[in-house]
RNA sequence: GGAGAGGUGGCUGAGUGGUCGAAAGCAACGGUUUGCUAAACCGUCGUACAGGUAACACUGUACCGAGGGUUCGAAUCCCUCCCUCUCCGCCA
């Protein structure tokens, strides 16, 4: 997806827990180093003016220490009045100076926090440049394409000849966008979260049923707002949206909390629908079920120690590649550049698959090291036995997707029209292939 | 949806205008005693930011759900909001 990041200005209103307490990053390498800072904004294609929020932050910095010293002086005053009333008068003209330069830092700090909101995460040296997802750098690949001694054809079709997904009857009931899972295809569906997330589990992985709702904070906190904001769907009258992915309710669970350093990391996985305005994506990938509003994902979820997070990303990386290739499928992974990552990612690998009926490799899953971005805007803490302290990494990983349920139709697809089940999901299907319905 | 109760430090829980960053207990940490464990006893024990230091120490400010108000001074009084819990109703 194409980053959006960097709209100073676009207003979202009040938005998020972030109180200023927590710096979106850690302000003190704005302070120590601004022109780090500012190429990494401008690598990003963010438009916040650095030069203006450093010198907002510097001018806050020595506002703070007056009002402080004023404060220490009025404290002072205050405490004398109890024997000493003459000290009133003193403290009364004390504070009207006081607060003409509260006001001032309060409307600093707002200004300051509203830049920081939008500032994007810093990146990993090896993130190549470039704009768009043709700008990604192929890693490796899994695996060979199958052969066909037919035009193969794409999910759409083979989903409709076999009567197993129905984009009609989602446009009818909700809207388009929308689609059924129906029967053999349900069953395909849930074989395959399923064994994904015993997969998982088996793989030191917590298993999760989360809120499919999520407050403006936890948004903000993962890092959805201010970035993503036209991407959710709002509840009407409610400071809720639906969640875009479980990694906002998996991450946000431990909002607020100090874990213990010893036990890092944690693994967490859930299976969640996943809810998207797809704003702005019109013409985009429309045919089929690739690019929906609502989808279904089980998710890996990480939480450890910063100078883990490297290690972390890359064991969930190969955590999905097994999967794929325990389905068979055929992948590259590619490195995602600049232009083609969010704003909170500092590094991030796409796995892309081979869809047979597109001809051509599609985007199937996604898995970001997040470092400490979202841990700050959460705050989410470690400490451990020895008194050190500081914010944990994150990293997101998809395991699986509907998507992945695509590929295996078009790449498993039969000259007769039948799809074979991969081995590893039979047991859980309790079919090998998929006929089409019987002709009346 | 109806009725009520309440939000204080890791937990329990005092605290109705200053001596309260906050009693007490528990937990935790350090130590003494002990053949070991336990117990007992002594001590330490919130967070963030700024200043300060080689690093500690130390100093200041802020924080008792959030925001605003009254006051020289607010955990404590007033207003608004948020959240949680209990009971009733409905219900997968």
């Amino acid at each position: 997806m194409a980053t959006t990041a960097g709209m100073p200005g676009c207003s979202v209103g009040r938005v998020g827990r972030y109180t200023g307490d927590s710096p979106m990053i850690d302000i003190r390498i704005l302070r120590e180093n601004p022109e780090l800072v500012k190429a990494n904004a401008a690598r990003r294609g963010c438009r916040v003016d650095i030069d203006e929020l450093y010198r907002k932050d510097q001018e806050y910095l020595a506002l703070t220490r007056e009002v402080e010293e004023l404060r220490a002086e009025r404290n002072r005053l205050s405490d004398e009045c109890r024997t000493n009333p003459d000290a009133r008068t003193r403290v009364k003209e004390l504070k009207q100076v006081l607060t003409d330069k509260e006001q001032r830092q309060t409307t600093l700090k707002t200004e300051i926090d509203e830049l920081l909101t939008w500032l994007p995460n810093f990146l990993a040296d090896d993130v190549p440049d470039g704009t768009s997802d043709a700008d990604n750098a192929a890693l490796r690949v899994w695996g060979e394409k199958p052969s066909f001694s037919f035009k193969p054809r794409d999910h759409q079709d083979i989903g409709e000849q076999l009567g197993i997904i129905d984009t009609a009857r989602g446009a009818k009931v909700a809207q388009r966008g929308f689609y059924y899972w129906v029967g053999a295809g349900a069953q395909l569906t849930n074989a395959l979260f399923f064994w994904a997330q015993k997969e998982l589990i088996q793989r030191g992985f917590t298993s999760f049923l989360t809120p499919c709702a999520a407050k403006q904070d936890t948004l903000f906190g993962t890092g959805y707002l201010p970035f993503f904001a036209d991407q959710t769907y709002q509840i009407a009258n409610e400071n809720l949206a639906l969640i875009g992915t479980s990694e906002q309710t998996l991450v946000g669970y431990h909002a607020d909390e100090i874990l213990t350093a010893e036990q890092l990391p944690f693994r967490y996985t859930a299976f969640t629908p996943c809810f998207r305005t797809e704003a702005g994506s019109w013409g985009k990938a429309v045919r089929g079920i690739f690019r929906v509003h609502q989808f279904h994902k089980v998710e890996q979820i990480v939480f450890c120690l910063p100078e883990k997070s490297p290690e972390c990303h890359e064991m969930c990386q190969a955590n999905e590649e097994y999967l794929l290739q325990q389905l068979g499928i055929n992948y590259r992974v590619v490195k995602v550049c600049v232009g083609d990552m969010g704003a909170p990612g500092y590094k991030k690998y796409d796995i892309e698959a081979w869809f047979a009926g597109f001809d051509g490799y599609r985007e199937v899953t996604s898995n970001t090291n997040l470092t400490d971005f979202q841990a700050r805007r959460l705050n989410i803490r470690f400490k451990s036995e020895d008194g050190r302290k500081g914010f944990v990494h994150t990293i997101s990983a998809t395991a699986v997707t509907d998507r992945v349920v695509c590929a295996i139709l078009e790449n498993f697809q039969q000259e007769d029209g039948t799809v074979i089940i991969p081995e590893v999901l039979r047991p859980y299907t309790g079919f090998v292939k998929i006929e089409p319905p019987r002709k009346k």
